[in-house]
DNA sequence: GGGAGAAAGTCTAGGCATAAAAATATGCGT
DNA sequence: ACGCATATTTTTATGCCTAGACTTTCTCCC
């Protein structure tokens, strides 16, 4: 039991880095750290779960997403921007997403230096049930925080992201 | 200078994937890509900050941290539980730290299969400018945020990471 | 039209990450 | 002492990711 339970729980918390430091008013670090602690333990036990039940993996999984959202396919540089990845990175997952036939690629008509992505039913479907169980998972990672907290966690996200858009736009 | 800006604020947001959805109270996945958004953001711009101030990775300056802190040097495995990665990946990491002379790495006299790394002179004080200014970056990220909205945000992540290790706890 | 420059994507080199299997070392029960 | 399970790390096979250089194509201005 005790063996079975480090399969999974091997894992330290990150946070360990700097737990004992004293915890300070305000402490840009700490929060940061925790942040990035719950954005892994979530992001990690998803890639586990679409490897494990779809042989899949998680950008793979976001680059369908994005289509799915996009009635006539995408250009690639538009799915560069909203998954947030270089261009150079989305020529070699498209390229492997054609040859599991979930996408097809063509070069736009009216602009040739232009590549237009975009799903097939296989690939709608295949989504589909990848996504209903990525709901299924979160819906479990989250089902200790009520409903309100998720609230009040959403609207501090939301102004967190304000503050580092600002950040990052002041920094010039 | 529109040109100028598209070069950091190029990104769109991840969130963009379903933030046209009702917004559904309780709604997982939107509070899920929220997390994300901000935690991507803001290591990307940590990333940068290392590549061009000091041509480091966050890799490498996370194991750096772990040593920090431990006094005699640290196993290869308990680095491993800590950074919250695989110990393969270690291998390549921390011989590449050895070659660049912040880490020394020898063999437990007591434990032949246990490699010990520890923190040089020159690891340590390399560590330690970069310290400040990673603390000085989320300072930047984190100032349109108001020491008690960081609290709440603190203790908010503090649920989440709990309901998320018990829903991977229960999984088995 | 023709060329400068911008835009879209690809290519290359290198680093990070995992899983799964293998190599090495320890240690315990008998 | 022997053998087998276990623990630690490395190796191998893949895939993701970036930056920076390069190619192709388009646009705009003359």
């Amino acid at each position: 039991m005790t063996a079975d339970q480090t399969e999974r729980d091997h894992w330290l918390d990150g946070e360990t880095k700097i737990a004992d430091a004293p915890d300070k008013h305000g402490d840009e670090t700490h929060l940061w750290l925790r942040l990035l602690t719950c954005t892994t333990l979530i992001e990690t036990e998803i890639r586990r779960g679409l490897r494990e039940e779809f042989d899949f993996t998680l950008p793979r999984f976001d680059l369908l997403a994005q289509l799915e959202r996009a009635e006539n396919g995408m250009v690639l540089g538009e799915i560069s921007k909203r998954m947030m990845v270089s261009a150079g990175n989305l020529t070699a997952l498209v390229e492997r997403l054609v040859e599991s036939g979930h996408i097809t690629r063509t070069t736009s008509p009216s602009d040739r230096r232009v590549q237009i992505v975009t799903l097939t039913p296989f690939g709608h479907s295949a989504f589909g049930e990848m996504a209903e169980r990525h709901r299924a998972w979160l819906n479990n990672l989250f089902s200790g925080v009520s409903a309100e907290e998720r609230d009040v966690l959403l609207a501090a996200l939301a102004k967190l992201k304000i503050s580092v858009r600002q950040g990052l736009a002041q920094e010039r």
